[in-house]
DNA sequence: TTGCTCCTCACGTCACGTGAGGTGGC
DNA sequence: TTGCTCCTCACGTCACGTGAGGTGGC
């Protein structure tokens, strides 16, 4: 009998992608060009492995480069700003953290998030324009087809 | 004294260009590939010239294509939607077309409106999702400071 | 006539897609 | 051992960018 799910190695590349919604191709571009770590160590020729977090963080990945609409090199100053913001989150767990040290790790924190919520909020609003148009038209013809 | 403006022949690329925020080359390309109907007649070499309704629908396509993320081929199905419309428009403001023929006219409208808003309808919903996700975050950073 | 923008090739680039030929792990 | 997925080149493609060399209109 198996065991109870033992906490399996790592995900095949191919699993990967499936899950996030991309191809192999597109993960192994992204850790040639440096957008990604290089997945674990491995031997050359061996199987990438990868962790949750690491899916969960190419999911972050692609969802910001396809709603922004940014290019590859955009999408990696996003990134490393949030790279920036892990570490900032790993030295904040620490223990003996000087007050002010920890209100800088917070308004670093801050300041990266505003950027982003910016740049999204810009995009939610081209969008609601575009679609308050459609449906301005929709609601013509639909008048028209009322006065038929 | 100049007259007031006379109409005037037509916008050269460049200008187009600039005023819907692409480039010559990308007009040209699109041109080419057939996603733009290829800006009136001309002998060859001499300048392309275009009308404002040119314009206009450049600029809707471009729209489209970045808010939606579409590919080119993609963005010409939509368009190509959009010229039926248009040509439904023009057999609607003639005279003597029957009731029945102005229904399917507008229906038909409505069809393609339907598809589009669909499309911006789910975008926006993702987006807002993202837009969620990090101001809970910001919640979170915020309320750490306070409590400092 | 002088600038400026335009023109047409045509090669370069970014972000992958797609085999080719071969090795690795349930 | 048999499949399957993985691996690394490496060339192809999509959507343009970027000169090169030349012509056209205020």
């Amino acid at each position: 009998m198996s065991a109870s799910a033992a906490p399996h190695a790592g995900l095949r590349i191919g699993e990967v992608a499936q899950v996030v919604g991309t191809t192999p191709r597109t993960i192994r571009y992204y850790e040639e060009i440096g957008l990604l770590p290089p997945a674990a160590e491995r031997e050359a020729g061996r199987h990438r492995l990868y962790s949750e977090r690491d899916v969960e963080r190419l999911r972050d990945a692609l969802r910001l480069k396809e709603l922004l609409g940014v290019s590859l090199d955009e999408l990696k100053e996003l990134l490393e700003a949030e790279g920036a913001r892990a570490e900032l989150r790993d030295e904040w767990s620490r223990e003996g953290v000087a007050a002010d040290r920890r209100r800088d790790i917070l308004t670093a924190a801050l300041g990266h998030l505003d950027r982003q919520l910016e740049l999204v909020r810009r995009r939610r609003r081209e969008i609601e324009t575009l679609e308050r148009e459609l449906a301005a038209r929709r609601a013509r013809v639909r008048r028209r087809m009322q006065e038929l």
